[in-house]
DNA sequence: GCTCAACGCGCC
DNA sequence: AGGGCGCGTTGAGC
């Protein structure tokens, strides 16, 4: 399989902007000078290598800059290798390496504002890479790669990063079908006609006096969250906070329709029509994906809130006529994912056939599928109150492989180490993770060891001992904070390397089996096919092929069952 | 005028 | 005293 670099050529200023192909040796080393051509030419000198060598890979510094550019001028790359994604996970992985020869990537690349990004293909104007930095870079990359099991997992990482980055740019380019005719339908159903900026439609606002005089505040504004607290604890309502959650433990006039006002605001900002004037264009909506964009190793996303579309505006998503939504997603995916890097032969068994959750009862729950389905979550969660805690004796019992590996990933974040997940992505070191992961100890020292107390405060001048007792307090929260983290991560990590696999697998066997149809959304579990009609079926096979492949792929010849659950119509809220 | 944290809620 | 996110609003602080 030959590899060829991509990257910008140096031009002088003034002239257009050229690209350079040049051809890398086994060993990532430039074999020749390369081919230089104008980024107008780029697209069909790219199809013409793939078919003279339809299995070449194509190295370049990021997906995100290169790629679109080639579905532009209607090219597609069969596989990649991005140096930023894999930088990344080589960064974590391989500590001892030298560092990058290439500047971190940036979290996100705006489309709209190309011009004002440090961007490769800018040249000659920013420091862009040179194509001998790009190829050093590759070839640093190849050879910081362990031998054995481990190299060989963290090489297949990056392969389904780089195809993960190859279908995000391109169903950012297709997008994902969208009838605004349906959304608007909707929106106009529940809130009423569309009213000017800055004033509330008419169902929000009749709801929003009906609060006020419920409440007997007639100043309140509903939109103001101690404003609202404070006007609900003047009415006699004793409530923690004015979150949905606590308020459903509430008896009290003003509860019903509150919540139906917080359900409709929230319809209002999040999803209505000024969602509709920002994120659609042509019928369709082109979220920017992220890939491994969470620390996990998830997707991320930028605009539109493309991971969170509520499922009253799925109706909206819409098929083409002549096509149909196919939408499949891994059922009950972490516990089966646990059962295979854990190694657990009982929760192996479990995993076998279609009904996880059913399985765990029947052998530690006496049939009690909800109580089995709350400990299993419980235990991969950290979950320490309530059912979930009271019934991790019986887990363990009956599956103690799973639940000493989730122990000791627990046990390894609360004294501030480091996991991994099946493939080997890293998690973040205590304080580095961002959000609110942050790490066992922080400002007051992280824990030596396990068990160790930290360090007495109270000899230090100005810490009287409530104080050191305070800090201490905090500081093993934030430890057991970190565990819960570290627990979480492994499951969820591996989770995300087996649905990535799923969907590169599924990427390269739709181009054989289904070329009128593209993959247009994917979402941690779940994959969304805009089928051609006469494909529809071919699709779904090949979703349930994939989902095998992938298991193989990740985990050999186990027996743990990955089943997939298919539908499809013409809406995205019909085929669930 | 701006940025940022807190809150709350949408998704998995 | 349950993990991971994005995003809109409010309100405090600069």
């Amino acid at each position: 399989m030959t590899a060829y670099l991509l990257a910008a050529a140096d031009s002088a200023p003034g002239d257009p902007a050229r690209r350079i192909v040049v051809p890398l040796d086994a060993a990532g080393l430039p074999a020749g000078r390369g081919t230089e051509v104008t980024a107008a030419q780029l697209p069909a000198l790219v199809a013409a290598f793939q078919d003279n060598d339809p299995a070449c890979r194509w190295v370049w510094e990021d997906t995100r800059v290169s790629y679109p550019e080639l579905l532009r001028g209607g090219a597609e790359a069969v596989r990649c290798h991005d140096l930023g994604l894999s930088a990344q996970i080589l960064r974590g992985a391989v500590p001892q390496a030298p560092a990058p020869l290439i500047p971190p990537r940036p979290a996100w690349i705006s489309e709209e504002a190309p011009s004002q990004q440090d961007s490769l293909f800018d040249a000659p104007k920013t420091k862009g890479s040179t194509p001998q930095q790009l190829a050093a870079e590759y070839q640093r990359q190849l050879a910081a790669l362990p031998q054995g099991p481990d190299g060989a997992k963290l090489r297949l990482l990056m392969s389904l990063d780089s195809a993960g980055a190859l279908l995000a740019a391109e169903m950012n380019h297709d997008g994902l079908p969208w009838d605004r005719a349906t959304h608007e339908a909707l929106l106009e159903r529940e809130l009423g006609p569309r009213v000017p900026p800055g004033s509330r439609p008419a169902r929000l606002a009749d709801l929003a006096e009906q609060l006020k005089l419920l409440l007997d505040a007639p100043r309140m504004n509903p939109d103001s969250q101690p404003e609202l607290l404070r006007a609900l604890r003047r009415a006699g309502i004793d409530t923690a906070s004015t979150r949905k959650w606590d308020l459903m433990e509430v008896k009290h006039p003003v509860i019903e329709p509150l919540m139906r006002y917080k359900k409709l605001q929230r319809l209002f900002t999040a999803n209505g029509w000024g969602w509709l004037d920002a994120w659609l264009r042509d019928g369709r909506f082109h979220p920017d994906y992220v890939v491994a964009g969470v620390v996990t190793g998830r997707w991320a996303s930028h605009g539109g809130g493309a991971l969170q579309i509520p499922h009253d505006v799925r109706s909206a998503v819409r098929a083409d006529p002549g096509h149909v939504l196919v939408v499949a997603d891994a059922s009950q995916l972490e516990p089966r994912i646990l059962a295979a890097i854990s190694a657990d032969r009982e929760l192996a068994q479990a995993a076998r056939g279609t009904d996880l959750y059913q399985a765990i009862a029947d052998r530690a729950f006496e049939g009690d599928r909800d109580l089995a389905k709350v400990a299993m979550l419980g235990a991969m969660y950290g979950g320490t109150t309530g059912p979930s805690a009271a019934m991790a004796p019986r887990l363990a019992a009956t599956f103690p492989r799973a639940t000493a590996f989730l122990e000791e990933a627990a046990r390894t974040g609360e004294r501030g180490g480091i996991v991994r997940t099946w493939l080997g992505r890293h998690s973040p070191a205590p304080g580095q993770a961002g959000g609110a992961a942050t790490g066992p100890g922080g400002a007051l020292g992280a824990p030596g060891g396990g068990g160790d107390p930290g360090p007495d405060l109270s000899d230090d001048a100005g810490f009287s001992d409530a104080e050191a007792l305070a800090a201490r307090r905090s500081s093993e929260a934030q430890a057991r904070s970190f565990g819960r983290f570290t627990r979480n991560f492994v499951v969820q990590g591996s989770a995300a390397e087996w649905a990535e696999c799923w969907m590169a697998s599924l990427r390269t066997r739709l181009r054989r089996v289904a070329p009128r149809s593209r993959q247009v959304f994917f979402l941690h579990d779940e994959i969304m096919v805009h089928a051609h009609q006469d494909e529809a079926a071919a699709v779904q096979e090949a979703m349930t092929a994939s989902a095998e492949e992938a298991a193989r792929l990740l985990f050999g010849d186990i027996p743990v069952d990955f089943p997939v659950s298919i539908g499809q119509a013409q809406d995205y809220a019909s085929a669930k």
